[in-house]
DNA sequence: TTGTATGCGTTATCAA
DNA sequence: TTGATAACGCATACAA
C-alpha cells in the first residue's frame, strides 16, 4: 500500500541503501563502482516493486526541486500560452515541471510569486514583468535561483534575455507600408512607460525618417494596448467629415488587438479597409486571421522564445562554472494579410 | 548568505527548534501553549533574519507538497487558459501553487502527466482528459492524490467532477433557434467519440424533438472540432446551386471554431449571415465576438471551473473525512449575437 | 510551557 | 565494490 522507498529495494535486493542510490544516480561512470550483477539484482528489485525515486526527499537532498516557474501577466493574451506552450516542451524533456503563475500584469502578484518561488526553492524562473525592479530579481539571484527575463525590460539588470527585436520588425512593417506607396501614416501607440508600447513608436518614428517622411504629431495617439479608447483615437485621427480628403491612408496600432478594433470602428465609420486606410498591428494573434479582413502584423515567436529561455536557465543550472549574461533576440516574422 | 533555518531562528531567541516550529504552526491553539513573552520573542527573530519556512523539508516531513497540477489538452485553446487562471484563483488564496501540464490531447503525454505527478507527489490533480482510463485515476487515487474531473468523460470513474450541462445548453440555444423561426436546421457535429461531440449532437436531436420537428440525418454532418473539413461539409449541406430553394436556415454547430469558419466558407459563397442563414457555436471564444457577423454561441465559464474544481480538491485536502464523489454543473450562458 | 529526540527519503562521505 | 552513517530542514510525540 505504501509507497515503496529505496530501503524496501535494497532489502529485496539484499543490499544496502546507499547501493541502491548508487545504482540510480548512475554512480558508475564516476569513482565509485557497481558490479554489473548487483546492478541488475538492484535494478530487478526496483522494476518489482515498482519503486519510484521521491522528488521532495531528493529536493531536500540535493537542495535541486526540478521546478521551473514561469510568471506571466495575463494568461488569457494568447501570447503567453504559447509561451509556456514552449517553456514546457523544453522543461519537459529533462523532466523539470513547470509552475505557472498569472500575475494579473499587478505589482503585488508579482511581489507574491517572487515571494513563492523563495520559498519554493524552485531552480529557475522566467520572468515577463512590468512591474519588478532590479532588487527583486537580486534576491532571486541571491537566493540561488537562476533567471532569465522575457522582453527587454529587464535589460539593464544582469539577467539573461530573450527579446524579439521590435524596432527591427517594426521598421520592416513600416517599409512594407512606405512600399505600398503610403506616406500619411499614423500610429496608435501604446502607453510609453512600457517597453513595448516605446519601442515600437521608436521603430515608427525611424520607420518615417528613413523614408524621408517628417513626423507629425498630429497623427500619434496614445492607447492601452486594449480596445478602450481606440474609438476615441480613430475617431480623431480619422473624422468622419473628412473622408476623401486629406486623412492618413495608412494605420499602425502597436498591437493586434487595438488594430482590430480600429479595423472594427473604421469600418463601422464607412472607411474600406485596405483601400481607404492600410491596418497594420503587432503579434499576431490568432483573431488576427479571423477579422475581415484579415490583419497585417509582426508575429513574434513566443513558443519558441519559451524554448530558449528554458535553454539558457538549463544551461545554467546544468554547470557549476559562472555563465556571462547572454541576450538572446528570437526572429519575428512580417505577415502580410488583407488589410494593406 | 545561507538562507536561514529554524535553527537559526532559535539560537537567536533563545528557545530550542521546536519552540519556534510550534510558534510558526500556530500550535497554540491546540494542546500546546505558548507563553505570549516566547511567542513574541521568537516571531521578533523570524523577523530580523527574514526567515521563511522551507518547503521542501515541510513536504518530506508532513507529506504534503501543497502543490496541485492541472493538466489540459491543449493551451492555446482559449478555454484553458481561463480554466488554468479560474484554477489559480482558488488555489493562491490557500497558498497552494499549480503546476501545469499540457498534453497536446496526446495518450502518452497523459500518462506522463500521471508518472510526473506521482513523484511529484502532488495534492490533487485537476483533469482535463480523453484519453486516461479508470485504472490511471485509481493509480493516482491510491497514492493519495486527490483528483477532480472536468468535463463529463470520467463520470463513471469514482472521481469527483466538474462540468457544464451542455446537453441543457444546446437544448437551450435550440429554442433560441426554434424562436427565430427556424424549422430546417442543420448541424456540424463534433467527433462522435468525444464527450463533448456525442452530448451536443444529443442536445441538438433532444431539440429537434421538442420542437417536433423530424430529425434529417442529411443535415447532419460530422467535423473535427477543428477548421478542417468544415468547407466541405457546408458546401454539401448548402449547395450553391440550391440558393433559395429549400436549403436549411439555421446551422448549429458543434464548436466556435468550426462556426466561424462556417460563416467565413458561406459568406464567402454568396450566403448571408443571418438572413439566408443564422449560425451559432458553442463556447463563447474570444473570436466569436471578433467575427463578422459575431457569433451567437453558448458560453461556458472556465474560470469557475477552474475555482469550483481547486475548492473541491481542497476540501478534500483540509479534512481527514472521507468525503463522497460530487458531481458539481457550472452554470452556462446563451450568448445572443448577431449571428442570429 | 519548553526542550529532546526521532524520522520523513535521499544523497554523499567515509571506512571497511 | 559495498555498507554504515551523517546531514538536508522541519514537525511532533514524549519527557522534563
Amino acid at each position: 500500500m505504501r509507497r515503496p522507498t529505496q530501503k524496501d529495494v535494497a532489502r529485496l535486493a539484499g543490499v544496502s541503501r546507499a547501493t541502491v542510490s548508487y545504482v540510480i544516480n548512475g554512480r558508475s561512470g564516476g569513482k565509485v563502482q557497481i558490479t554489473e550483477g548487483t546492478r541488475r539484482r538492484v535494478l530487478k528489485a526496483i522494476e518489482t516493486l515498482g519503486y519510484q525515486p521521491d522528488f521532495t526527499a531528493r529536493s531536500l537532498r540535493t537542495q535541486r526541486t526540478h521546478l521551473l516557474a514561469i510568471m506571466v501577466p495575463d494568461l488569457t493574451n494568447p501570447f503567453y500560452p504559447l509561451l509556456v506552450r514552449g517553456a514546457q516542451t523544453a522543461a519537459d524533456e529533462q523532466d523539470y515541471q513547470i509552475l505557472v503563475y498569472d500575475s494579473d500584469d499587478t505589482p503585488t502578484r508579482e511581489r507574491k510569486f517572487v515571494e513563492t518561488v523563495l520559498r519554493r526553492r524552485v531552480d529557475g524562473v522566467i520572468l515577463v514583468t512590468f512591474h519588478l525592479q532590479t532588487e527583486d530579481v537580486m534576491r532571486l539571484i541571491g537566493a540561488g535561483i537562476q533567471v532569465v527575463a522575457i522582453g527587454g525590460r529587464l535589460r539593464t539588470a544582469q539577467v539573461d534575455v530573450v527579446a524579439t527585436r521590435e524596432r527591427l520588425a517594426v521598421l520592416e512593417l513600416m517599409r512594407h507600408l512606405v512600399d505600398r506607396g503610403h506616406r500619411r501614416i499614423a500610429h496608435l501607440a501604446g502607453p510609453q512607460d512600457t517597453a513595448a508600447g516605446e519601442v515600437r513608436l521608436r521603430g515608427y518614428c525611424e520607420g518615417l525618417a528613413e523614408a524621408g517622411i517628417s513626423y507629425d504629431e498630429a497623427l500619434v495617439r496614445y492607447g492601452t494596448f486594449r480596445r478602450e479608447g481606440v474609438r476615441d483615437s480613430i475617431t480623431a485621427l480619422f473624422p468622419p467629415a473628412g473622408k476623401g480628403d486629406h486623412h492618413p491612408t495608412a494605420l499602425f496600432a502597436a498591437n493586434d488587438v487595438m488594430a482590430i478594433e480600429a479595423i472594427r470602428v473604421l469600418t463601422g465609420q464607412g472607411w474600406r479597409v485596405p483601400e481607404d486606410v492600410a491596418v497594420c498591428g503587432f503579434d499576431n494573434i490568432p483573431a488576427a486571421t479571423f477579422v475581415r479582413p484579415s490583419l497585417t502584423t509582426i508575429g513574434q515567436n513566443p513558443q519558441a522564445m519559451g524554448q530558449q529561455a528554458v535553454g539558457l536557465l538549463l544551461e545554467r543550472l546544468g554547470t557549476e562554472e559562472p555563465i556571462e549574461i547572454r541576450h538572446v533576440s528570437v526572429p519575428y516574422q512580417l505577415v502580410i494579410r488583407a488589410s494593406t
